[in-house]
DNA sequence: ACATTAGTTAGATAATTAGCTAAATATAAA
DNA sequence: TTTATATTTAGCTAATTATCTAACTAATGT
């Protein structure tokens, strides 16, 4: 899960998750809407496997990156549990500070 | 948001922002969970500060800090949200994966 | 066989980050 | 007013990260 946030830590990588998000892409087709060089991207790529957060898989000389949500949707959801925070129902009761600060978005019947 | 998540990105502070969901606290009492120096807290504190993740109040000589739960909960949201993932009905629509490879934990109602 | 294409690995560098100790600041207590 | 406490700021170092160019590997096309 620290890899996760980690991977997360980077604007590019963040916005590589959510090209992947509409379809799985090629490394090369990735790289196109970045302006860093495709080895830097390659690196990118690399964090973003690690963290599992996508899988590749080789086809001729291309390889396809895949997105697998289900490793954020872990990292994420967990990451919220553990704050006692339940995102289904989102309106973040936080014990202490009830009046002060607090669930500024009206999202459940409060 | 890169902010947000440049902060979460280091487990210390993940583990600060937990800890203060229970109640606010202050600066040494937060420390004292950390095998840390004081001065690193600090640094830690600051860059949750600058997220705008914790707010500290100064209360004599010590210095409280308080979770800002609503930044959290905006840029978890917000970049879920970015990725067209609907946190509410968690099961991660995703569009051309959809028999391939989501949603491990059965959360809903599979 | 040779050239082209897609992508990586190697190796270097600059920037950022996490940590430390020592010193400074500010409040409160004696 | 001197001392103790809470926390930060300054200044340093070591580790990590993001980036580059050049060179390599593997697959395809001619």
């Amino acid at each position: 899960m620290n890899r996760v946030f980690k991977a997360l830590a980077d604007p590019g990588r963040r916005r590589v998750l959510q090209l992947l998000r509409k379809r799985p892409m090629s490394a090369g087709e990735l790289a196109e809407h970045f302006p860093v060089s495709k080895p830097t991207m390659s690196a990118h790529f690399t964090v973003l496997q690690e963290a599992g957060l996508i899988d590749a898989e080789k086809n001729g000389r291309t390889i396809i990156y895949r997105l697998r949500m289900s490793v954020l949707e872990d990292a994420l959801l967990g990451f919220a549990d553990s704050l006692g925070w339940d995102m289904k129902n989102t309106e973040a009761d936080n014990p202490a500070q009830l009046s002060t600060e607090t669930s500024r978005t009206p999202r459940k019947g409060n």
